[in-house]
DNA sequence: GCCGTTTTCGGCCCGACTGTTTTCAGTCG
C-alpha cells in the first residue's frame, strides 16, 4: 500500500532539486504544493484512484503531477526525479534541511567543494575552506557549523500542549515589559495545529518599548537568531524556536492576520486582494494604485477588505476556507461551552490516579452534567484491566457514588479491548449493564491494513459497542497509527450507528482533525473524550475541540455537547 | 506546474534580517 506521505515525499525531492538548479520558483511552488497538500489528506491517493476519483479535482494537482502520481503507483518510482538525481547529488537536499542554507548556498558549496553531505560540510568549515568561496564568510561558516550542531540534535516539531507551557511563560515575561499594549501568540500555535514547528508571538507596543532587548535577554536563551526592529528570533535551551514580530497598533489586524497564517492562506488571501486592487501585507490593506492605506487594525477588517467575513484560525489553512467563506458556508464551530460532558476517563479501578467521586466533582466544577467511567478491560494488563467479575464490582460502586453525588450524572461504561481478531474482551452481558461502551484497539498494532480494518469493523458490528475510541492508536510525535482504511471504518461506523471519538489527550489528538473532517462529511457522529487518567486531566478537554474546529466541526456533529437524555438516545 | 465570472497565456504575496554585496542576494517569516 503506497501512502500518501511518500507520494508527497517524493515530490518535495523534486521541488528541492529543482530549487537547487536554480529553476522557475513557481514551477517549484507547484510541487511544494501538491507535496502539502498530498500529505494533508485524510483519505489515501492509491484508494481514490482505485474508485475512479480524477486526481485533477484536488487544488494543486494538474495533469503533469496527476501523471506522475499514477506512475509512482505503477512503479514505485517517478522518471524525472531519476532523471533529476543524476544531475544533483541526493544528499544535497539534506544539507537545505540546516537553518540559513538554502539552494543557492548548497549549489554554491557543490560546485565550489564538492561538498554534498552533512559530514563532508562539517569538514570544509572546519577546515576554514569555506572562505575560499565567493559570498561566504567568517560568519557564514560559524553559523553553519552551528546549524549542523543544531540540526545534529535532531530536534523536530513540539506538541501543541508543550506550546502551551512555553506561551504562558513567555507571556508572564514579556507581559510585565513597559510599553507592551498586547501580546498575542500567533502561528501554528494559533492555528490550534497538533504539534508547532517553532512559537510565534506578536506583540503590539510603544515606539519606545524596549520589548526586543527583553525578548532576546530571556533566560531560558540558547541563540539569538537573529535580532531586527520589528522582528527577533531566539532558541531556548530546549530547542524551540520562538520568533517575535512587533508592530504599532494600527496595524494590529492585519499584523495577527499575517503571523497567524498559514503561509497558504496568507498568499490566498493576498492574491484575491491583488485581483481587487489591493495589496495585504502585516502592516494593512493598501489601495495599490498609490499606497493608500485602508485598514487594517482589526483582523475583520482585513477580510472585510477583500470582501469575506471573518475566517476562524483552526481553518486557515488553504483547505477551502475562503471559499466557503466568500459562499457562506463556513460551519459555526464547535466551542469549548458546547461541551455538556465527558464519554472516556479511567479511576484508581484500572490505571487512573482519582476516584470516581473525584473524577465526578471535577466534572460538576467543569459545568458539565454528565461524565462516562470507563476504566480499561482484562486485556490491557499494563493498565490492570478488568475482567467481568471486577467490572460487575466497579459497575456497582459507580451506581453507588452516583448516588452520592447530586448535579451530575455518573454513566456506567467501560474502554473494552478490541482483540486481535476483532471479538471483544468481555461478554455481551456485561456490556449490556454498561450505559456507554467504547471499544478500542490496545494490541497488534503491525497488521495488515485489511486485517486491521476487517478487526475494527467486526468490533463496529457488535451491537455493545458505542464508540470507537482513539480510532488510530497514534501517539503525536512517537508512533504512527496502525494501518487501517479509515473511510471504510467511517463508513461502518455509519451503518451500524456507532459514534467516532476524537480523544482529546494531547498526545493522541485521535481522530485527527483532517480525518474528522472526513468522517463529518460523510455524515459520522462524534464524541470528543479526555481519556483523563486523573481529574486534572479533565480539563485537557480544549484540546479535543480544537482539533475538532480544525476539523470544521460544529457542535451538533458532536453527541456530547447533548443534553444527557438526547446523547444516550444517540447511541445505537 | 497550476490556474481561469475579466484570461487557455501570462501571471504567480510581501516584507525583515544578515552578511560582505559597494547596492543587494539569499534566506526566512
Ligand atoms: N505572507 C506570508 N506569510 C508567511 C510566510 N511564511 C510564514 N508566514 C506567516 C504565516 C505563518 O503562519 C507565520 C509564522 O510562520 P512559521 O514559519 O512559524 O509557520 P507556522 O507557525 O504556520 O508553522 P510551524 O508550526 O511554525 O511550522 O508567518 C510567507 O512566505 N508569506
Ligand atoms: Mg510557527
Ligand atoms: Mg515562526
Ligand atoms: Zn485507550
Amino acid at each position: 500500500m503506497l501512502e500518501n506521505k511518500s507520494i508527497a515525499d517524493i515530490f518535495t525531492e523534486i521541488a528541492d532539486i529543482l530549487d537547487i538548479q536554480g529553476e522557475n520558483p513557481f514551477r517549484i511552488r507547484s510541487y511544494r504544493n501538491a507535496a502539502r497538500t498530498i500529505g494533508d489528506m485524510s483519505e489515501s491517493l492509491q484508494d481514490l484512484v482505485k474508485t475512479g476519483r480524477n486526481l485533477e479535482e484536488i487544488p494543486g494537482i494538474g495533469k503533469s503531477i496527476h501523471e506522475k502520481i499514477l506512475e509512482i503507483m505503477k512503479t514505485g518510482k517517478c522518471q524525472s526525479l531519476e532523471e533529476l538525481k543524476k544531475k544533483t547529488p541526493p544528499g544535497l537536499t539534506e544539507l537545505l534541511r540546516l537553518e540559513g542554507l538554502g539552494p543557492k548556498k548548497v549549489k554554491l558549496l557543490y560546485d565550489g567543494l564538492g561538498v554534498d553531505s552533512v559530514d563532508r560540510l562539517e569538514k570544509a568549515a572546519q577546515a576554514g575552506r569555506l572562505k575560499d568561496l565567493s559570498g561566504m564568510g567568517e560568519k557564514t561558516e560559524e553559523k553553519i557549523l552551528k546549524s549542523i550542531e543544531q540540526f545534529r540534535a535532531g530536534i523536530g516539531r513540539f506538541k501543541l500542549s508543550t506550546g502551551f507551557t512555553y506561551a504562558e511563560a513567555l507571556g508572564r515575561y514579556l507581559g510585565d515589559v513597559p510599553g507592551v499594549k498586547r501580546l498575542d501568540p500567533a502561528g501554528s500555535f494559533r492555528r490550534r495545529r497538533e504539534t508547532i514547528g517553532d512559537l510565534d508571538i506578536l506583540a503590539i507596543c510603544t515606539k519606545t518599548s524596549k520589548v526586543m532587548e527583553r525578548f532576546v535577554a530571556y533566560g531560558e536563551v540558547k541563540d539569538v537568531i537573529s535580532k531586527g526592529e520589528t522582528k527577533s528570533s531566539i532558541r531556548l535551551r530546549n530547542g524551540l524556536q520562538v520568533d517575535l514580530r512587533v508592530l504599532d497598533e494600527e496595524s494590529y489586524g492585519a499584523a495577527l492576520h499575517y503571523f497567524t497564517g498559514s503561509k497558504a492562506h496568507n498568499v490566498a488571501i493576498r492574491e484575491r486582494a491583488k485581483e481587487m486592487g489591493l495589496k495585504v501585507s502585516e502592516y494593512g490593506v493598501f489601495r495599490a494604485r498609490d499606497e493608500k492605506r485602508l485598514t487594517g487594525a482589526r483582523e475583520e477588517d482585513v477580510f472585510q477588505a477583500v470582501g469575506l467575513p471573518i475566517i476562524p484560525p483552526e481553518l486557515r489553512e488553504d483547505r477551502g476556507e475562503i471559499a466557503a467563506a466568500e459562499e457562506g458556508r463556513l460551519p459555526r464551530l464547535i466551542e469549548p461551552a458546547d461541551i455538556r460532558g465527558d464519554l472516556q476517563m479511567h479511576t484508581v479501578a484500572t490505571d487512573g490516579k482519582s476516584s470516581i467521586a473525584e473524577m465526578a466533582q471535577k466534572a460538576k466544577e467543569l459545568g458539565y452534567s454528565y461524565l462516562a467511567i470507563t476504566d480499561h478491560s482484562q486485556a490491557v494488563r499494563v493498565a490492570g484491566g478488568l475482567n467481568e467479575k471486577a467490572l460487575a464490582k466497579h459497575l456497582k460502586e459507580v451506581e453507588k457514588v452516583s448516588g452520592q453525588i447530586s448535579g451530575i450524572r455518573i454513566l456506567k461504561g467501560v474502554e473494552v479491548d478490541i482483540l486481535g481478531d476483532g471479538t471483544l474482551d468481555l461478554k455481551d452481558d456485561i456490556l449490556k449493564e454498561c450505559e456507554v461502551v467504547l471499544g478500542s484497539v490496545h494490541s497488534r498494532f503491525n497488521m495488515e491494513e485489511g486485517e486491521m480494518t476487517k478487526r475494527i469493523i467486526r468490533a463496529i458490528k457488535n451491537p455493545c459497542v458505542h464508540i470507537l475510541a482513539h480510532p488510530t492508536g497514534r501517539l503525536i510525535l512517537e508512533r504512527e497509527p496502525y494501518k487501517v482504511n479509515l473511510k471504510e471504518v467511517v463508513q461502518a461506523a455509519l451503518d451500524y450507528g456507532v459514534v467516532l471519538e476524537i480523544n482529546a489527550y494531547p498526545d493522541r489528538l485521535d481522530l485527527r482533525d483532517v480525518d474528522a473532517r472526513m468522517a463529518r462529511d460523510m455524515g459520522a457522529k462524534l464524541a470528543i473524550s479526555t481519556d483523563a487518567h486523573s481529574r486534572q486531566q479533565l480539563e485537557l478537554m480544549k484540546f479535543g475541540v480544537f482539533t475538532a474546529r480544525r476539523g470544521w466541526i460544529e457542535a451538533k456533529d458532536v453527541i456530547n455537547t447533548y443534553p444527557l437524555d438526547q446523547m444516550l438516545n444517540s447511541l445505537r
